[in-house]
DNA sequence: CCTTGACATGCAACCGGTTGCATCTGATGG
DNA sequence: CCATCAGATGCAACCGGTTGCATGTCAAGG
């Protein structure tokens, strides 16, 4: 019934190689062991049957599957294929393969996701977890993780810092006459959206900027669109946006509405996935994506090798990018800032 | 040396519930066959030690991973996270885990990749596959696999069948007094691409338009920029893109070079990744992609469970959505399409 | 020439499940 | 009351590798 595939066993090389199966095994696993000719009468064997060892055999005798699992919030959102795609690349390298694991933004999705992948994987690279951190401290006992994106102490993890361009943001802004910034947030439980949420404040502060906070659950196009109106309700004349699928969605609802940007309003985004492909030109905070998958993945790999869990804190910093959705402030609106902030829905 | 995770085994569940590991193994495959007391019993023990099952044991021995890859191209590119996502999903329905490989367009590494999941998967999903026909029935001898958008007889595969989609660009675009078009084409292996542009033709044909075909091997924003200017010295007053993403950078481009679209310039992209995001909004023809990735999940899965393969081709249509990339000639340009011709880098 | 030890290879147990067959029990029917 | 049989459970082999230890060989050293 069972549809097993007549693919040859390490008994069949040995049988034609005239060697017991130790010796094969070697030949794959440790050839220094062996003398240079078993090996190479071993190899020939091997090529000429079109001998591949098996996986769960040898997982189940070793304990090492030579598989990862990746899991992110939601494949579809474009700051994580690039980060996926070197993930991977990297993964190659050492001859990993890599689950994906898609948590659509839910930790109890997350969290069976992990569960299914537990047996058959040697650790975990968690992106943007929804987890809580406990949760996260409790999967990190029974295998290595490394997080992206997710800062709970002792765990290793790669942060890619988008405070400084956000700083950077706040401050392009006031340098260009705006007096009052609004926030558009991301999801709850995003690491990130806290962090830049708090960038934007400090930076406000240190520039004497009022701030209004707008939060909005889902970062998408769609979502950006609908938080618009209630965005320019706060009378500021520029928000900073959780990211460029929310700056995106806007700078549509803005051109909708009539709204000149950056003539009337300015628009900020955050992680550059779009480049310079939305109209106008966005000017958002780079992205470091690319770099943290990479060097989650070789994190996970040394610690799978030297299994030795250290406490790393790898932070990645950004900056900056002035594309052409920010300008200078027109003379009558710096006044307009002190109007219409009853529509705030602040949070810490 | 090994990590091995101290998890308890069936061994251990066998001796708490005072069984032997036989009747621990059927509670978990058939408990149809033990009395439900038993079943009882051995579930709380097992529930009480946090008994998992061994995946590689079990695969080791049944020759089911309860595993399938994927393999796309270019996760980057917008056309397949959605699919990933989709049939992720899917997978997770029948409580299947999802290797993704990311062939980056070369065959080579695609070839390889399969190779390294083939001791672990029991089937493969290969997306837009850059492997040769021979290369791909080679591997689906061996292992069940599905297509997505590419066609071998005898290979189950799923087909977004973007040529209606595209006739009725044709269509629409000769409606609008365009005599000469321009294809702007894709990948090589696209089976895709190979689709479109004949399909362009066709229809070109049929409503007596010129056409010109340009290659242009890899399929983003970039390239799309800098095909632009070969495009218009076709004379062509329109162009049809592989995709939305060469499109987009043929927007930009014009943009920069200060031809207006649609008015002097229409523009259709294909595969409707960015919906209404670009500007103007793309006029582009529709996408199947989730449901492209569900089906195939699903076929894959009727597939294991009936050790049968039928050769399935499964068409899945596509319509034009116009928006705002495409309209009415300008008087003065129908004449220009009789010139400058010679810029074409006609390919069949 | 015998001892010693390094090196190459074989032997057999083990990883953690699944499964065909044997065994045991108790109910049913003649 | 015994033969029969179905249902529940145990036994042991097997899946395909890995690895600690034993064995065998051969060269160097005393």
């Amino acid at each position: 019934m069972t549809p097993r595939q007549n693919r040859p066993t390490i008994n069949q090389v040995a049988a034609a190689a005239g060697v017991t199966k130790s010796s094969v095994s070697r030949a794959f696993t440790r050839p220094e062991m062996l003398s240079p000719e078993t090996v190479r009468k071993i190899s020939a064997a091997a090529e000429r049957l079109g001998y591949v060892p098996n996986h769960s055999a040898r997982a189940l005798s070793t304990g090492r599957h030579g598989n990862i699992a990746l899991i992110v919030p939601d494949v579809a959102n474009p700051f994580f294929p690039p980060l996926i795609s070197a993930a991977q690349s990297e993964a190659d390298r050492f001859d990993y393969c890599v689950f994906l694991g898609n948590s659509n933004e839910d930790p109890g999705q997350e969290d069976k996701l992990i569960g299914r992948f537990a047996g058959q994987v040697e650790g975990f690279v968690l992106v943007s977890s929804r987890l809580s951190d406990d949760q996260i401290v409790e999967h990190a006992a029974r295998r290595p993780v490394v997080l992206i994106n997710r800062d709970v102490k002792g765990i290793p993890r790669i942060l890619i810092d988008s405070a400084a361009g956000v700083a950077e943001a706040v401050s392009h802004l006031a340098t260009l006459g705006h007096r009052k910034l609004v926030y558009v947030g991301g999801p709850h439980g995003s690491w990130s959206n806290k962090q830049r949420r708090i960038a934007v404040r400090r930076a406000a502060k240190d520039h004497g900027l009022e701030v209004a906070v707008i939060s909005n659950e889902f970062a998408a196009f769609e979502s950006g669109r609908k938080i618009t109106a209630a965005a320019l309700a706060t009378g500021a004349t520029a928000a900073i946006a959780f990211d460029d699928l929310t700056a995106q969605g806007m700078l549509a609802e803005l051109a909708d509405m009539g709204v000149a940007v950056p003539a009337d309003f300015a628009v900020v985004g955050c992680d550059d996935v779009l480049g310079a492909a939305t109209y106008p030109p966005l000017t958002t905070v780079s992205n470091r994506s690319v770099e943290a998958g990479k060097a989650a993945l070789n994190l996970l790999m040394e610690i799978l090798q030297n299994n030795a869990i250290r406490d790393v804190r790898y932070v990645l910093d950004t900056n900056l990018v002035i594309r052409k959705t920010t300008g200078q402030v027109k003379a009558g609106k710096r006044s307009e800032a002190a109007l219409g902030s009853d529509a705030n829905r602040a949070r810490n």
